[in-house]
DNA sequence: TCAACTGGTATACGGCGTATACTTATTCAG
DNA sequence: CTGAATAAGTATACGCCGTATACCAGTTGA
């Protein structure tokens, strides 16, 4: 009855489940999946490391229930009367969960299996989907093509080393970058971004409405999906005949 | 001069930097990046893990060469006339790599800094859409919308849980997922797709032609790239109003 | 021939997840 | 209130990992 007074007393709080999963969201937000090992979560929790396998069961069970925890938040999203606008409001929801907790990315993706929160997420869309009046088929090549985006993240794909200090040796790699990655140079220095760093958001939204715009448009004119005898799904595009 | 010929009849082949590179590939290909520890490496060239560090710096190193050695082969393909059949030619042969070598994928997420053939890669799908007369800005859009794709590959998102063994244990199991799950479920069963795992290639140019052809239309219709005064970069579809 | 260099080895350190066996704290029945 | 049962936390150890350091042997070049 009085069992939570008598472990305060004797020293500390006693572990528990929830406390472990807090404790080592605060370690990943702070340093990383690579950084909430087993043994850091329970110096934090100022425990032995075999404490916390009397709570979880291992650390991958750990990180499924980190996982689940923080993607609870997503569920309560607004609803929407265009079915693409309320896909478009549930990803955006992933995403800024993901942007708090950059951790949850490596998380989603090194998981073996779809725990409950990530399966609430995917049947979620996809009910919107339904909902919207798409065939299964369309919902079935959507969800693909959504793929990791539904979540809310891009990789960074453009990770550069960062320029040498000594301006004349700066110089000499820019010069020599150029003449081996031409194209990747002409567009920093062409576009409006050039140099700046470019706005993560505004990109996401764009690849996030080209492919909803995409699928909406097929929704109108090829609702049933079918295949053309050159096995593309798509109604051929003048472009991309060939 | 005949160096070779004195190592080899002291007992065994010298090590070098290609044959290293070359058995960690194996390894990697048989049992994953994680399997290709570098006392596994060491151990299949029957050497001592520490001798690995006279030909390469440390494991991260070695895993940029690995990648460079096998994304070299996406290089060779072949020009196209359309720039969107071009740039969708070569994803699809960065595909093939990631095929035959599905640690590539993890190494690509995993490298800090992006290699020389990862920047190449890239540098040649840019020059693709600007010899096709794309706009800087949309051809940094579409880098983007293309992320992870441009690589040839989509996480698999989900991965289930395998059902029960028990026959009845498994029709409640199934029951309990389709009341948590319903449009998951209804996918599954209604779509031609059903009990059938689907065609990963077709699910993935499925994705890619969306992009390309919403991006080809961008092209013609809205070639500057502006954004509308609801922060949307696309032109306003009927659907997505709102 | 002998010094310098290079390739390979031996040993060790600090990290990781976690199995096993233990002690201590708490709970609950009589 | 007492003592047995149970749960929580600890101690120790094992086998992995990457790699620093020090050493030794084979090869090369002067």
């Amino acid at each position: 009855m009085y069992g939570v007074y008598m472990s305060i007393r004797s020293g500390r709080p006693r572990l528990d489940r929830v406390r472990v999963i807090d404790t080592a969201i605060d370690l990943a937000d702070a340093h990383g999946l690579e950084g909430t090992s087993m043994r850091n979560v329970a110096e934090k929790l100022d425990v032995t490391p075999m404490a916390l396998y009397k709570h979880i069961a291992n650390r991958s069970q750990l990180v499924d229930e980190m996982l689940d925890r923080v993607l609870e938040e997503i569920a309560s999203t607004p609803p929407a009367d265009d079915w693409a606008d309320a896909v478009r409001a549930r990803i955006l929801a992933a995403r800024r969960v993901l942007v708090r907790h950059p951790w949850a990315r490596d998380a989603i993706e090194s998981r073996p299996l779809a725990t409950p929160a990530v399966l609430a997420h995917m049947d979620s869309l996809m009910a919107l989907m339904f909902d919207g009046g798409l065939s299964p088929e369309l919902v079935h090549h959507s969800m693909h093509a959504l793929s990791t985006r539904m979540w809310g993240f891009t990789r960074d794909v453009l990770p550069t080393p960062k320029p040498p200090d000594d301006p004349e040796e700066r110089a000499r790699a820019m010069a020599d970058f150029a003449e081996s990655y031409p194209a990747i140079v002409r567009m920093a220095t062409t576009s409006p971004h050039a140099g700046l760093a470019c706005d993560d958001d505004a990109e996401f939204e764009f690849a996030l409405d080209l492919l909803l715009s995409g699928i909406e448009r097929l929704n109108e004119t090829n609702p049933k999906m079918g295949v053309d005898q050159a096995g593309r799904m798509l109604p051929t595009e003048p472009g991309l005949s060939g």
